[in-house]
DNA sequence: GCGACAG
DNA sequence: ATCTTGTCGC
């Protein structure tokens, strides 16, 4: 129990070096052609991931997949990237996608380093953060509210990209991709 | 007792 | 996230 909080200060100082690692940069709307969005559920102790890849920006449906696996590990704020990285990536495996929206956020983290940041890392993709509500803390310039949810950087893209993609997507006040990753990830289909 | 924050 | 009916509020 009191090891947990040990691990985690030697992940908080893993967070802090990768988030250096995090490139920010421009990517051209005009070239993007498919986005992919992934969201996670649970009951009991199984996690159920979905992946949706739509077209942009259009946004009909190209491609949908669900996978389920145990969960690895408890749900600690600001390590969120823990419990879900490995059902997220299990979702991926194979996919392709210029771009992808995860449920949850990039930069607008404590550490400038959440799930967004990680996926995006660790596949070399540009990634978007997607949340419902801020974290305490974070500076107000790491993220922008866009209809109901609050967009911050993944990985390999800047701000205003991230944006204006979401925007792009935007229904109801949410992504459509994700709100449709969302539905599969719960109910199981579309 | 105080504070309580992604999913 | 998930457990869960009716109910308070815009």
């Amino acid at each position: 129990m009191i090891e947990l909080n040990k691990k985690l200060e030697r992940i908080a100082e893993v967070q802090w070096k990768l988030a250096a690692r995090v490139v920010e940069r421009p990517l051209k709307l005009e070239d993007i052609e498919t986005v992919g969005a992934v969201d996670v559920s649970y009951r009991g102790s199984l996690a159920r991931s979905a992946f949706i890849l739509c077209s942009f920006p259009s946004c009909k449906v190209l491609k949908s997949k669900v996978m389920e696996t145990e969960v690895s590990f408890p749900y600690v704020s600001t390590f969120f990237f823990l419990r879900e990285t490995r059902s997220v990536l299990l979702a991926l495996r194979g996919e392709e996608f210029e771009v992808l929206l995860v449920e949850g956020h990039g930069r607008a983290h404590p550490r400038g380093y959440g799930l967004a940041s990680h996926i995006g890392l660790l596949l070399h993709k540009p990634t978007i953060g997607v949340a419902k509500r801020p974290l305490r803390g974070v500076p107000e310039e790491s993220f922008v509210r866009v209809g109901k949810v609050y967009v911050s950087v993944g990985h390999l893209i800047d701000l205003n990209s991230a944006v204006r993609i979401v925007e792009a997507l935007l229904e109801r006040g949410y992504p459509k991709p994700l709100k449709l990753a969302d539905r599969l990830s719960k109910r199981g289909i579309l």
